[in-house]
DNA sequence: TCGGCGAATGAAAACGTTTACATTCGGATT
DNA sequence: AATCCGAATGTAAACGTTTTCATTCGCCGA
């Protein structure tokens, strides 16, 4: 029996006979054997392995990023290597080089990457997909999220509210979604006639949103509207307008982005808008998949996943009743 | 230049002139040089990989875990295999032998293991870290949660708050954690006179928790502290309660157990115990590094993560006001 | 100048697979 | 019965590293 042969066996070829398939395996089984795949990866050049390079783990976003691109790469047989915390570009550019060689594809999602960073540090054999990056790379596939979009479709609503005198919370400064977001804004905004604007800086965390809410608080003029340019903002704010004893949305409306599952929770349970996060690991999986299969493909691809506004009662016009089990999840029972 | 001198200048070996070493990285860099990690995993017999065999991966406790151990990982310079969504035994089976031969060590968190099918599907020469799993396994590490010390503290603070009628709202049946959050709350019960109990059925889902609160609303005799074995189930409790207009704490106090960011949120916040997810996660990682740098040490050893009851609202003995951003974080600012 | 010594480098084996190619084997056709 | 053919199996190369052992090189002391 020639080591030929039981490969042939174990990895299903044609040309070997039933009883000694059934013999290999069972010798096998009994051994508990388990092929080293750094040796089959070394002949075969494939690892079957996908990398993720993500700039954080922390909260229920990359949760539900990992959950999307597992599921995707379970139904591949692929695995998947995570690598998070990058803080700086040289932690990035450290990761990528120690994911290269090691996986056929990888998914990328860092606010340190760009045109030079990817040229510098990605092989151009290895297939990447950029998930929302904001650039526009002809090396590499990209999958976003309508940053855009979902943001002109929650300033519509806010508008179709009533709302005339508006705030936008924004994100931090070099942060290409939140510049989507604002831009969203500005834009649906840009035109109308007899509404007023008004921009706070903030930095996604809930306690930016805080402090916005306070300087909100302590104007002479409040707005009738707040759109936070994601969740954690519009929670942090609106803790401050409860503290202060300001009814939400009674005196002022609140609206956030991301639909992370506390929204619904808040008093009042926070209109958004929702991102399709495991719908997006997915479909960057897929799009790795693709490239990998055929590596002739065109390679920047752009697939842009759609967003879709979440009307609760902190968008008001007018308020909320207190929401029992049945109202906060409609979809179930 | 031969390949020996080569790799042993990219590995900073002592025996190459400093010349020699710059003259290599610099070339090697130009090239963008990777080594293949395959063929080199191959001859060290090290993979430079843990792999992490969780259960799941939806929602924030496996989002904090995997944060836990991928810090400790990057520490170490290792790198994290993630393989989850096993619905049943053969799943795990067989995500745990591809991972096999792939990985320097596992950790494993599942329902569906126990002595037998660790006997059967995990090689002996594989370190592994078993997570809060209940078993008492000499081939491998565990690393536990004090879910019986958390819940004998919650029960001893809800006496003390002055609560004589329980009612304890249990996990599903065949899980480990579950088991014990139940016998910490009837081991502190009992003996104590005057104390009544009543245990309902759940599954860890809010809508089990939901049922549990409408069937309590129904009841005869309302108790006058519910004690569920996780924050997702009190939380479709209080649901219920809210629902129904009953206040919380003023007419039935209600507690949890996790501590998800959730829970602080609840109307009235709500009083649970801590688990530290990502410090778990961490020592699990640290355990297995241990256990491969020094294969000759003790296998069979046991960490035990202690719990804490944060003390919110919900627990009355009287009610807590609308909270502000600066009470949801007291060790901020 | 030669021998010797240590430092630097080179040669080659080894790791465990897959796979192209060679070989054998059994049976069917002539 | 000899030949041939296809199916089954065996042989050996290749993958890209690390590492042991051998070799070379430069330098110092005799």
């Amino acid at each position: 029996m020639s080591v030929a042969t039981v490969s042939r066996a174990l990895n299903g070829s044609e040309s070997v006979t039933a009883r000694t398939r059934t013999h290999v395996c069972r010798v096998a089984e009994r051994l508990h054997y388990v092929p080293i795949s750094a040796a089959r990866s070394l002949v075969t050049g494939r690892t079957q392995t996908i990398g993720a390079l993500l700039p954080d783990l922390y909260g229920e976003f990359f949760s539900e990023l990992i959950r999307g691109i597992d599921l995707a790469a379970r139904a591949h047989g692929l695995h998947l290597l995570v690598s998070s915390s990058h803080g700086d570009a040289d932690e990035s550019a450290s990761a990528l080089s120690a994911m290269q060689g090691r996986v056929d594809g990888v998914l990328i999602m860092s606010p340190h990457v760009d045109a030079g960073f990817l040229r510098r540090h990605l092989a151009a054999s290895l297939p990447a997909v950029l998930l929302d990056s904001g650039l526009r790379e002809h090396r590499c596939a990209h999958v976003n999220i309508d940053n855009h979009g979902g943001a002109c479709a929650m300033t519509r609503h806010l508008l179709a509210c009533g709302h005339r005198s508006l705030a936008f919370i924004e994100g931090p400064a070099g942060n290409q979604d939140a510049r989507e977001r604002r831009r969203g804004f500005e834009e649906t905004i840009a035109g109308r006639r007899g509404v007023s604007v008004r921009f706070l800086q903030g930095d996604y965390s809930e306690e930016s949103g805080y402090r916005a809410g306070r300087a909100l608080l302590a104007a002479s003029k409040r707005p009738d509207a707040v759109f936070a340019a994601n969740d954690m903002m519009a929670i942090g704010c609106l803790s401050a307008f409860n503290e202060a004893g300001l009814p939400v949305p009674d005196e002022i409306a609140l609206a956030g982005f991301d639909d992370i599952p506390i929204s619904r929770y808040m008093h009042p349970p926070l209109t958004t808008v929702r991102v399709p996060i495991a719908q997006f690991g997915h479909a960057a999986l897929e799009r790795i998949v693709a490239q990998i299969q055929s590596p002739g493909m065109s390679k920047s691809d752009v697939t842009t996943m759609a967003c879709e506004v979440v009307v609760r009662a902190s968008s008001g016009p007018r308020a909320g009743a207190v929401r029992g089990w049945r109202e906060l999840h409609p979809t179930q029972t």
